[in-house]
DNA sequence: GTCTATATACGGATAGAC
DNA sequence: GTCTATCCGTATATAGAC
C-alpha cells in the first residue's frame, strides 16, 4: 500500500502519510545537526511520532539517514535544466552557469554537501549516491551541451577533451563563491553574473570559434 | 613554560608534552570519526592518558576540537610555496597548479577539509579559522604570481581582474579530481598533470600574451 | 598535574499493551 | 502500526586522592 494512512499534524496541501512525516522531520534534523549529533528522539519529536514508529519503518538511524539524503539528492539536484535550441555558445553557457550556481547555492543544497562530505568515510554509499544524482548529472548535462555546440559549429572542442573540458567549466563557477558558502560566511563582493561573465569569457577564449 | 613534562609514551625524535600527545592522539580521533562521533575516552586512549588530564589542559571537547584544527590548518597549508623568478608564464603557472593540487589532495588535508564543512555550522570560528589558513592564502599566492607575471609582460591580466582570475584558475584545479577524492570515490581517469596542463591552456589562452 | 572512580545525562533500540 | 515505558551502553565532565 502506498498510502496506507494520514496524518492530520503534517497535513498541508498533500496529505503526507506518517513514514513521508518522518523523512521530513528527519531531514531537518540531520541538515541541522549533522548525522552524529541528530538524535532519534528530536525526528519522533519534530515528526510528531514515537520514536517506536519510526523504527516501525525505517531498520536504524543510519538506513533513515541513507533514506533522507539519497530521496533528498534526487529532489535537489533533478532540477538541472538543458537549454535547448541556442544559436550563440555564449549565451548557452552562460545560462546554464547562472542555473547551475544558483542550485548549488540553494541553502538545503549547502547543507546536504556538508554532511554528505563530513560523513562519506562512514558511509561511503551515501558518498555515491550524491555524486551520482549531482556531479554525474551535471557532467552528463555540460558534456552534451559542449558536444551539441561543437557539432553545430558555434563551439570548436576536440572530442577527447569534452570531458575535462566541461569538467574544468564547472569547476569554475564554484571558485570561493562556493567555498564561503559552505563554510557559512558572508559572500564574496562578486555575484553569480559576474562569476558566470568571467568563467565563461575564459572557456570561449580557449574553446570559441573565431568570429 | 613551555615544555613542562615528557611523556615516555610519545617520545619520538622531539620529545612531546602531554599537552602535545593529547592534540595529536586528537587529531587522529576526531579526523576519524568526526566531531561528534569522537569521543573523550577515545583520544585518552590513544594518547595514554587519563580523561581527567585531558581536562586539565583543555577546557572541554570543543575547544580541544578548536586546538587541533586550527593548529593544523596552519601546518598543512603552511607549505604553500612561491614559485620565483620563472620566465616563462605556463611554467610558473603549471608549478603551482601541480604544487597546489598536491596538497589539496593529500590524505589529511582532504580529512580537515571534510570535519571543517561538516560541523562549519555549529563552529562557524572553526570554518573562519580553516579559510584563512586555506583558501585565503592560497589567493593571495595566486593574486601575487598574477600581479608579477603581468608586470613583467609574460602575462596581460587586467589589474581590477586578478582576483578573480586567480579564483577561477584554482578553482578549475579542484574541479572532479578534488570532489572524487573528498567523497573518497576511486579517483577518475584525469591525473593531476593532465588536469594542470588543460587548466593552464585554457588560462593562457585568455590571459596570455601573444607569443 | 595526573590518576581512579563516579555523577549525571542522553542516545539507540526494544518490549509489550492496544 | 502506534503508543508508553524502559533497558543498557556510552558520553561529557568532575570529585577527590596522591
Amino acid at each position: 500500500m502506498a498510502r496506507p494512512k494520514k496524518n492530520v499534524a503534517c497535513m498541508g496541501d498533500a496529505p503526507l502519510t506518517k513514514a513521508e512525516c518522518i523523512l521530513v522531520a528527519a531531514r531537518q534534523v540531520f541538515l541541522e545537526a549533522g548525522y552524529a549529533a541528530a538524535s532519534m528522539d528530536a525526528v519522533a519529536a519534530r515528526a510528531n511520532v514515537s520514536k517506536a514508529t519510526i523504527y516501525a519503518h525505517f531498520e536504524n538511524k543510519r538506513s533513515l539517514f541513507e533514506a533522507v539524503i539519497s530521496g533528498r539528492c534526487e529532489e535537489t539536484f533533478a532540477n538541472i535544466g538543458v537549454p535547448e535550441d541556442y544559436t550563440d555558445a555564449r549565451q548557452a553557457l552562460t545560462h546554464l552557469a547562472e542555473h547551475f550556481l544558483g542550485l548549488l547555492l540553494a541553502p538545503e543544497a549547502l547543507a546536504i554537501h556538508r554532511v554528505v562530505l563530513g560523513e562519506s568515510p562512514r558511509l561511503p554509499e551515501v558518498g555515491e549516491a550524491f555524486y551520482a544524482a549531482g556531479p554525474v548529472r551535471a557532467h552528463r548535462l555540460i558534456d552534451h551541451l559542449l558536444m551539441d555546440l561543437t557539432r553545430r559549429g558555434l563551439l570548436a572542442v576536440p572530442d577527447q577533451e569534452i570531458p575535462i573540458a566541461g569538467d574544468l567549466f564547472l569547476a569554475m563557477l564554484k571558485c570561493d563563491l562556493h567555498t564561503r558558502a559552505l563554510l557559512l560566511l558572508p559572500p564574496s563582493k562578486y555575484s553569480i553574473q559576474m562569476i558566470a561573465k568571467v568563467a565563461v569569457d575564459m572557456f570561449l577564449a580557449r574553446y570559441g570559434v573565431k568570429g
